[in-house]
DNA sequence: TTGAAAGCGCTAACAT
DNA sequence: ATGTTAGCGCTTTCAA
């Protein structure tokens, strides 16, 4: 009996050099415009069906990939769109991200998929004009900007003069671009009446930076329904730098110890949830119990908790699906009537806000 | 006394139009090369200092911003990098990314900034393939894969017929391709270590799905660790399905239902930790004193912790500056002769794996 | 030191 | 239904 032969794994090797378009076309013995039509979505229904496949077959057979460089430098349009974002570790961005990304990737009725370059802000001086600039040149088809702060307007305006800018997640007040933002003020509403209904008097809140208008609104709103429901609210001394957790352990030892205490707590994202959190345990307290607390965003940290965090739901997917919205139309139509849309936050119960 | 009188904002508006290099040559009277020169970073010499200062000036008055597609297509070269990523949400993978991208935007000694394209391969069945074409048509000079997994090996080596390919984070054997990775037989051993050395005689792991090379050797390093020490390793039972705080809270219920109880415990990454942990504490029990645990990557979670945990840090700065240092030397020299480098996890000793 | 001319690969207008 | 032609904006020889 003969040795097994050893299987033999003959993998067709795509030609290792670039074909273009010229020399595809030399093949079949076609014209090179003839090419481009028959590949094209649009226009491919004037190449006779027989052609067109044939064409088609002979293009995946030899690995011709168009050059996207050329084919824009004709066009004057790349159908590429610019995403710039602030944070990639912030995990609300990147959930808009990923959504915008994938909405813009499909081919939709009104127009084909465009391409979405993903950059983030450098911390550096001029972070988002260079990365404008650089989606500028790149020739995108349209800008998208998430979590834009008031001091980029005027490198934002200077870029909307020349393609469409979208504002996701964020508006900004100086100068009017379409977008796609969360209700904050309603959010803290939301987070006040929803402790309201659970017959807390006095409650408080540890907020983000009020530099930042998301913070600054979520604190209005939940004021606001302070007042209304005739609830107390017991002012929090420090404003934090950063919404961040170690920023909450701070404000919860001052919480803790002032000599009126709260029974219910809002912490304006999950980090400084988190921190409020740790800081209760170091004083053997815990949630809801000794003292109820929501949180904001829905983040993994709220779900994975022993005890998960009542908290609130971005709205990611109206935000996204609205952001991508905006920029296919204005691709298409750079006169397009656009409208900015505020969506609302949603409560997630998961009990840590009821207990007084 | 007159009113305050309005403070009028007089912006100086860029000219709405784009300006290209045919029309600034114009407005100077000089050739479009002459532009061309001046405003390049390597021939800018060839150029009078006088007429290079007068050239710049009026462009960037003008607002001149080259079109980099043009010049890729001219040139045969974007300068761009395309960064493939799996999962934007994993803390380590974005800032392995974070860190090349700002390797890669600083101009080197060898060679301009090269422009980072970061995409996430979709959940698609062919998302890395796709992306993967995406990238090509857009003419990169290189790729850079972020944890490529063995079925990616065809169509990475199928872009590697044409741009450089490296790979970071998680290598293949399928191929040889540059690559900067993490010595994960050497992290999961250095955790054994730790146990050896406080004492630890039976100890156990929470392993990540053995189908992923990272997990697989963590595990073996670990494992060949215990038996070179002489610790008694208490085999989990169960496989989990993905390395998240869910399987890390079922492992820890079949560790607590086990008749030999380990005293210490390595979770293959921080996510499986906290779910051992909130498991724990439901069970009324405490780390370190009921069980040590060590967890892996060092992510935020493993910081913020009110008992923040021992854990290995991943050696992100050392993958990052090595892949990008492939990528430099492989654009300016397609047969440079590259190794591939495995670099070594560091354990973060917070307290959490000693006692027993 | 500067200018003239060619051409990268593609697509759109026009012609057949 | 297909071919012909021109040109997108830039860089790079080559020539002056």
């Amino acid at each position: 009996m003969p040795p097994f032969q050893a299987k033999t794994i003959v993998r067709m090797r795509k030609p290792v050099k670039r074909i273009n378009m010229r020399e595809l076309a030399a093949n079949l013995g076609v014209d090179r415009a003839t090419i481009s039509r028959a590949l094209s979505s649009d226009k491919a229904h004037l190449v006779s069906s027989s052609t067109r496949e044939r064409i088609r077959a002979a293009a995946t057979l030899a690995g011709y990939r168009p050059d996207l460089m050329a084919a824009t430098l004709r066009r004057g349009r790349s159908n590429t769109v610019g995403i710039m974002v602030s944070d990639m570790m912030n995990e609300v961005l990147i959930r808009v991200v990923r959504e915008i990304v994938a909405d813009l990737n499909r081919d939709h009725p009104k127009g084909p998929g465009l391409t979405p370059l993903i950059a983030e802000t450098g911390d550096g001086s001029d972070g988002v004009g260079h990365l404008l600039r650089t989606f500028l040149s790149q020739r995108v088809d349209a800008i998208i900007s998430l979590t834009s702060t008031e001091g980029d307007a005027e490198a934002l305006e200077e870029a909307a003069a020349e393609v469409p800018v979208v504002l996701a997640v964020r508006g900004i007040t100086a100068i009017d671009l379409p977008s796609a933002t969360c209700d904050d003020e309603a959010g803290g509403a939301l987070v006040a009446e929803h402790f309201a209904t659970h017959h807390h008097r006095v409650i408080c809140q540890i907020q983000g930076p009020q530099t930042v208008a998301t913070f600054k609104n979520r604190a209005a709103g939940f004021s606001r329904l302070c007042r209304e429901a005739g609830m107390r609210e017991i002012p929090q001394g420090l404003s934090t730098a950063a919404a961040v957790s170690s920023e909450g352990r701070l404000a919860a030892d001052a919480i803790l110890a002032s000599s009126t205490r709260p029974t219910a707590v809002f912490a304006h994202n999950d980090g400084l949830a988190l921190g409020f959190i740790e800081a209760m345990r170091n004083h053997g307290l815990a949630y809801p119990d000794d003292f109820a607390i929501v949180g904001f965003n829905n983040t993994e940290i709220s779900r994975v908790l022993a005890r998960p965090l009542t908290t609130v739901e971005y709205p990611v997917a109206q935000v996204s699906r609205h952001a991508a919205a905006l920029v296919r139309a204005l691709v298409g139509n750079r006169d397009f009537a656009w409208e900015s849309q505020v969506f609302a936050p949603m409560l997630i119960d998961r009990g840590t806000g009821r207990k007084c």
